[in-house]
DNA sequence: GCATATAAATTGCACATGCAAGCAATATGC
DNA sequence: GCATATTGCTTGCATGTGCAATTTATATGC
């Protein structure tokens, strides 16, 4: 509260969360997957060679991995991701999107796309969309994991 | 991705996540409490009257009016929270938070500070924060039910 | 004033998720 | 090369959450 670092960071959470809660309804009605399906597609999508780990996947989207498993079992089941083993590590099992999940993801990104532009309404001009973009790439970690 | 709307929307999302993500660890273990019990307490805070009735509660953190009864239930068992009636409408029952509860969040916030401190790191003139909370202001809808 | 409609809160049920344990495969120490 | 440690993944259990139905209380139409 008088602290500005503080503000932000609850203004920062308060307008994740509304924008977040807002999609999920129409993403569930229009779309037939959560808001973390898609961010799963997504972060493949985003991967070298497009497919990604079980662990890694976890890590990207701070869930446990045992949360990752129990999503891809029914996306594998409606076919928007299919698995693959490493040749060296028989451990490893990727996940990697179908191409009705990338049809999926698609249709997603478009109505994600149309909230997006909601949210930054009109009063927005293009410059200051551009300097909040940067200010908020400083506050993504420098790891390659981020979606955007 | 090549919207900057969309962009500016995702890496919102994935800031918020982050930072919640880091956040929850040291709530649980160094507080007891959970980053939505905390939240819960910090609407409370903000709150005309220093209470909320059950209804607004969810409407404002984004959950169902039943998360609110449950996650009310053990905060009153331990003491952070108590409920008070309305004199005029019976089936009101307002959360407000005790001074054990108000002690509570003192401290998370003193955390939640900290964490805000480290997300903005040195590298941010006060300019740019005071900048950047204007613009998330911006983003957060015209009502009242807004944390900072 | 009474019947009906609406609203607040709770509860049953189903599903999602984290933690800890277990299993399989690889890496490490010697 | 073998014993141990580590890693990736899965599963059992407990908890958290939403939706729909229920209950209790207030508002509305007449």
């Amino acid at each position: 509260m008088t602290d500005l670092c503080t503000t932000n960071a609850l203004r920062l959470i308060q307008v994740a969360e509304d924008f977040r809660a807002g999609l999920s309804g129409e993403f569930s009605a229009v779309h037939g997957i959560s808001v973390n399906e898609f961010l799963l597609l997504l972060h493949l999508e985003r991967a070298t060679a497009n497919r990604l780990s079980r662990v890694d996947l976890a890590k990207r989207m701070h869930v446990s991995a045992s949360t990752i498993t129990r999503m891809a079992a029914p996306m594998e089941k409606i076919g928007l991701v299919g698995r693959e083993v490493d040749d060296r590590d028989a451990r490893l099992v990727f996940v990697v999107a179908t191409p009705t999940g990338r049809e999926k993801l698609s249709q997603s990104l478009a109505t994600f796309a149309k909230r997006a532009g909601y949210l930054f309404s009109d009063r927005w001009e293009d410059a200051e969309l551009k300097q909040f973009s940067q200010m908020l790439r400083r506050l993504i970690g420098g790891t390659d994991d981020a979606l955007a």
